[in-house]
DNA sequence: TTAAAAATGATTAATTTTGAACAAAATTAT
DNA sequence: ATAATTTTGTTCAAAATTAATCATTTTTAA
């Protein structure tokens, strides 16, 4: 195994994983540790990695919403499954609106290799989906540097400018009594924006969410077809969502 | 078993298999190894193979794609040279343009602490402020994954809507003949855009693209007003650009 | 046929790459 | 803050690869 080789599998390892160290690559390519980091040196001098102590990263757009990817491992088995879940209703050639909730954005490695077309307003979404098979539509406007998402008029303008097969949104509450809330004014406006300018509406939500409501209720459940939920949801409640017109898949 | 027998079957191999090594290849062609590098180092001096210490490999496998950060370093002097003297025509209040060249990029680290707008069609740009005292405005539509910037019907809209003081824009060539002119089509239109929207246009321009032509001429000097350059500027360039109307910063 | 030219092989020296050992620097834990 | 650990840089030696030189074989052409 010469350097361009090692190269070649390192680049792709630090693109895929985000991050590698100099003890695995050693052991992986099994070489040792010294040229490894000769290897790292190269490509560190060159601009293509950026090196850290004991290995190297992904340079580039990697540093900033790798802070979301952490926050988006609360309850991170439940997403999965829920997103698992969610890949299943898309087929090659969709055009799909996601939102910029934490469940969503781990919808993205289940649809890399999909070629479709996606909308949205989330800069770790576009970030994971960057380099891959999907098509990225990312919605303008002011980007909030919190939610690490556009927001505001022009976001919802850009929004109906386009129409979706199907948008894939989360809520932060779900209520019979007062349907979906969200944190905030913002986000609900995006939701509302993306739901109305799609044909099929999915709602991505763990079951933790059922009957809360959070600070601004802003839609009825019917503005969603279909609610995806993990297994340890409550029967009951389901039911009763299922009455209010939801199809509820878990 | 002649030479172009050989060529040929080390060139099936290098297809086939991406990389080759000499021992192997001596042995499965039953010649000696300093046949197989005189063979391959004919092949790689006509640009058919890369030639690797023990081996060679497929030329797609070993060049590399330069990354975006990686291009901006070129020149990288010169560039912050420029780029000093731009941040110098920003004042708190402003909202800027900047557009997804390599030389605009560098601006960025100048212009953290200032209190102003920036629009924006270019990921790393973003990036780069993220998180700072700009408030960061991404211009939406389709992401170009190799330019890392959004380009397009949408974009240009979404530029038209907003109002900037100045516009910070790079071009790939700058002739007294030709005008400006761009490495395509899409940025060409970005550029236009964004100058058309803002009330004072500044070019980001080193001296080594002085009087060079790029596939795409699209606009006359005159759509900018001022021209910043570095010191290694021809004087009589310099002068004739200024008899044509631009400003020029060195 | 026979000399000249080209291609190949063998040997050896030079170069490049890799690995090992250890001190210096940086990071982490106490 | 200090000690322990990890990582890194440096130096040197070993191994692998290549380049250079020259002898041998094969091909070419008069």
């Amino acid at each position: 195994m010469n350097f361009q080789e090692r190269k070649q599998k390192i680049l792709d390892l630090v693109e895929k994983e985000g991050s590698v160290d100099v003890k695995r690559l050693a052991l992986h390519l099994d070489i040792s540790e010294i040229t490894i980091r000769r290897d790292l040196a190269i490509l560190s001098e060159k601009g293509m990695i950026y090196r850290t102590h004991g290995g190297a990263m992904k340079l580039s757009l990697a540093h900033d919403p790798i802070s979301f990817v952490q926050k988006s491992a609360v309850n991170a088995d439940k997403k999965d499954y829920i997103c698992q879940l969610a890949a299943k209703g898309i087929q090659e050639g969709d055009v799909i609106f996601m939102d910029c909730g934490s469940t969503v954005f781990r919808l993205c490695p289940f649809i890399r290799n999909m070629r479709i077309k996606v909308v949205t307003n989330s800069l770790p979404v576009m970030s994971q989906l960057l380099g891959s098979a999907v098509s990225v539509n990312f919605v303008g406007g002011e980007i909030d540097p919190e939610r690490q998402a556009a927001h505001g008029i022009i976001a919802t303008e850009h929004i109906r400018r386009y129409r979706a097969n199907k948008a894939f949104l989360g809520v932060d509450g779900i209520s019979l009594a007062n349907g979906l809330s969200a944190a905030s004014e913002k986000e609900a406006e995006i939701t509302l924006s993306m739901s109305a300018n799609s044909h099929e509406t999915f709602l991505l939500c763990d079951s933790g969410k059922f009957e809360k409501d959070r600070y601004f209720p802003f839609a009825p459940l019917s503005l969603a077809q279909t609610l995806i939920t993990d297994q340890e949801a409550d029967a009951e409640i389901i039911e009763s969502y299922k009455k209010a017109g939801l199809k509820v898949v878990k």
